[in-house]
DNA sequence: TTGCTATTTTGCCAAATTGCCAAGTAGCTG
DNA sequence: CAGCTACTTGGCAATTTGGCAAAATAGCAA
């Protein structure tokens, strides 16, 4: 692939990988409703602790979320919240 | 995962999923601005044509692009129109 | 300190993705 | 028909991803 279209599309693209995960799309779904704990989440989406906790990292690593310590757990919050248009879009647009 | 989250989400999952790749990104870009043959769209990605061919069926199976035969070439044009809206909340939204 | 809870990281493996090449398909032209 | 162009598909190796379990890290409380 060219270097150019690399360089113009891959933060985006990063992005859109990110949500293309069943789990990961919830989680942002769900954080965009509240700001969320790991362990709470973990019991909503019914997989391994570690495997919800990678899913957050790459969730974070786009800049969809970031989260911050209270006291010993981790909350979770939906940093870009246009995501929750997004669905608009990708829900309801196919067939348009 | 939980079958109801899957249920709710895979298929919102893979019209992103399909999106996470630069050079599928750029070609749907690409294709908002006008319909065009794969040929055409071989030479500004830079990969081989059965690359492109392959990324644009991933695209089509997601319902992003549709295609019509026109002569001996495969036309390809941007279906999900707001794709292009999406990007600006990828693109500018970051830090937000 | 020890123990407990919450979370992340590491290791491992199966499965999926990416991209090239070669082969196959489809339509045009002579 | 043969030969050409345009595109798709199959096969393969290299890389990445997804998920679990175990080990490591961090904070709270006794």
């Amino acid at each position: 692939m060219k270097t150019s279209i690399l360089d113009s599309y891959s933060a985006e693209a990063a992005a859109f990988k990110a949500l293309g995960h069943p789990t990961r799309l919830f989680l942002a779904h769900q954080l965009g409703k509240r700001d969320t704990c790991v362990c709470e989440l973990t019991g909503m989406v019914g997989d391994d602790i570690s495997t919800v906790s990678k899913h957050l990292s790459v969730l974070r690593a786009a800049g969809i979320v970031d989260s911050v310590r209270k006291g010993n757990q981790i909350i979770y919050r939906l940093k870009l919240r246009c995501v929750l248009d997004l669905s608009v879009c990708a829900r309801f647009g196919k067939g348009k």
